[in-house]
DNA sequence: CGGGCACTTGACGCCAGTCAAGCAACGTGG
DNA sequence: CCACGTTGCTTGACTGGCGTCAAGTGCCCG
């Protein structure tokens, strides 16, 4: 497998990121450790790990999850290309998630003690990774909100308008109103903080009203701005984003 | 009122806090526009907000909030002494969450567009906003994870523990077992996705079984262990961390 | 003294969890 | 080639945690 230049990065002209300059792409380029291909179910950062790695999804699809104690599940989020992964253990030295891979991905490598150096040297890079992190923490607390206040149909519409959203921005939607969406209702139910058993029923309602068909791997959505409205959310536009 | 100088910053040798260098002081002395004082009740930031100002809270404790649409509010957080507020607003542009005084609140201020001066002329004070930024992105994944998964007992439990160990941390335990906590239950409640009444006779129980007793503004934990073995979490040490 | 606010407590009902069974698609090995 | 286990999805019956409604208390304040 060949890696591929930062100057051919997939991402660079792709949805929502904001390109890099020629000059950031050279930064980056040194600042780029490698290149890492993982197999379905592969976990990439274990909870409590003191990795020495960051990563860029360049392609692929994953989860962040979290365990209890006991063995409780919740799924933090889902992982798409672009988002960056291992922030928390590269700034705090340690992850309270884990992060798994649901399909094959592909991930940009970099190292943890090369950070010092975007900080030292580039601040416009160290300013782009505090608005990354800034926005995670964005989306989270509309999260919160949702397995707070929302009942079981709203938080799986909310979930599906988010998803559908971010994946059309990415480009993936392949004939109008339908995109890939390959992961188990399991999943999703425990990143909504329901039962499985629930989360099959709302989905099949949600269908028989046309309001969602998500089967085969693929989310239809033939009217979002319904959709958004039974979830009580507005679809904003996501914003220009920053990637490394 | 007189503007308190960095060099005597109360949250200078105070509790879990990295204090900072003098030639640090005096930098942030220049970053600070000034300094705030707010009555119980104030509107600090409002969701959706592009202010113009950041925030370290100095004295005061006040409340991160998030409203849907239909009027459901969600508690994100509690604000205490030393926590950054208007990080989002500054990096990204716009709040996702209101910020309320809960009891009068002293800060200090600073202006969004020096933010720039900082990542330019500090890096190793940019790396602390995005640890700070982290961090934030860290506890908010626990709160998911503790909706998500947790009862209702659970809940109030874990929010407890956690609340008393940061209150603790910032040397606010009068006597042992008790620190103040002068919030309602109503806020309690929206943290944790909860009703009000759900919520009080959950306390009441849990105070009949000696748990936690939770009354008059003051929090009295007298087995930390036992009310954190009851939320199913471990006691984590809170991390040294950076401030503003 | 009346009104508002926070906290309590009891009665009742529903949303969503648990238990359980069944089906389809797949891969493996005898 | 078929038995078999595994994984994911689906559906029905039953239960209980938690929400809603409602009424009442104590306290502060104008």
């Amino acid at each position: 497998m060949k890696m591929i230049s930062c100057h051919d990065c997939p991402l660079q002209d792709c949805g929502p990121f904001i390109p890099h300059s020629d000059e950031e792409k050279d930064f980056l380029g040194g600042f780029k450790a490698g290149e890492m291909a993982v197999g379905a179910g592969t976990q990439i950062l274990m909870e409590g790990a003191k990795t020495p790695q960051l990563f860029t999804v360049l392609e692929g699809m994953g989860l962040r999850e979290k365990t209890l104690e006991d063995g409780r599940r919740q799924v933090i989020n889902f992982v798409l290309p672009g988002d960056f992964i291992g922030l928390q253990a590269g700034i705090m030295g340690e992850m309270n998630h884990s992060v798994e891979a649901v399909t094959p991905m592909r991930c940009c490598v970099f190292r943890r003690e090369d950070l010092w150096l975007l900080y030292r040297n580039r601040p416009e890079l160290a300013f782009d990774l505090t608005w990354i992190a800034a926005a995670e923490e964005y989306f989270l607390g509309e999260t919160v909100a949702t397995l707070g206040q929302r009942d079981g149909t709203e938080r799986i519409a909310w979930a599906l308008v988010k998803l559908f959203v971010r994946l059309r921005g990415l480009g993936l939607e392949a004939e109008p109103g339908t995109v890939p969406l390959p992961y188990r209702q399991q999943d999703l139910a425990d990143a909504l903080g329901l039962s499985l058993v629930h989360t099959n029923k709302t989905l099949s309602r949600l269908r028989a009203q046309r309001m969602v068909d998500w089967s085969d791997g693929m989310l239809r959505v033939p009217d979002l701005e319904a959709l958004a409205e039974l979830a009580v959310t507005e679809i904003e536009a996501l914003p220009r984003r920053p990637f490394l």
